[in-house]
DNA sequence: CTCTTAATGAAAAGTTTTTTCAATAACAGA
DNA sequence: TCTGTTATTGAAAAAACTTTTCATTAAGAG
């Protein structure tokens, strides 16, 4: 639902004229297997798995490069803003607490909230952050 | 607008059995002052003009005491996490890209959304977190 | 004013992120 | 396919941010 469409990723990589190395690669293939948020340090732990001689230096790049191009967004919690998850057309994130799948969700209304505060505060809005925190079906039985 | 009330904080924390410690007092006076999101670094140098010997640590002991008692939240923004400012009754912020201004704003409306949201995906929502970033009215001239 | 103990600041350790730089590998052109 | 150029990599070090430890200090109850 939320995973990178890693096909998309690479190809926009091309375009702009980044190479196509297997560091980058596996991070992106990382990135399309998981529906969680994931820190850098998971993103090299799974990464070993593919690529042995990923280091964390090339995770941190590549997440910037990925979050440049509009493909991850990074996630931010109370406590820690160190997640990433793959990004869609809209910035709205909900969480699980427990078992920290991030899906993107259809968000409709929002226009109107903001139309409101724009015309209360006086204030251009440019961009918006609207994150969510819960528990997703699979998990509010536990 | 968006500033601490230093008098409430300073009742919150005797109130919670906390000492009313010259560096407590000084933090409190910094956010109070300012309606801009501080970075504990930030909160040290005007904090340092009070009281001399305030520490790093201290801020950072502090900002906590007064995130848990609700009168100080976190900001979000892409780059950065780092910044804390007042905090009200709702958690909604608006941020001055170009003056680093917070307010929060009232929201209404968003309730509905949240339902929406509900209904679309299954998941129960505990917290939720809307962060704006635009130009405040004074910033949009320049 | 005194005593108790929470709170402080300094130092050190722990995390997270960025910079530097020599070695490597992607890929354009031969 | 091979070769040369140069972007990219990984390691190490530095930087930035945050927490822990601990002896000393000062808040505030009595």
């Amino acid at each position: 639902m939320s995973t990178l469409d890693g096909e998309k990723a690479v190809l926009a990589l091309r375009e702009a004229g980044y190479r196509l190395t297997q560091p980058r690669l596996t991070v992106i293939q990382v990135l399309q297997d998981n529906d969680a948020g994931l820190k850098p340090e998971e993103v090299l732990k799974y990464g070993r798995m593919i690529c042995a001689s990923l280091s964390l230096v090339t995770v941190y790049r590549t997440l910037e490069i990925l979050t440049q191009l509009g493909f991850v967004k990074r996630i931010h919690s109370e406590r820690s803003c160190h997640s990433y998850a793959s990004a869609g057309l809209d910035w709205h994130y909900l969480i699980c607490q427990r078992c920290h799948r991030v899906i993107e969700f259809p968000c409709t209304g929002l226009e109107t909230v903001l139309e409101q505060v724009k015309a209360q505060t006086g204030y251009i809005i440019t961009q918006h952050l609207l994150e969510l925190d819960g528990l997703c079906p699979a998990c509010q039985g536990k």
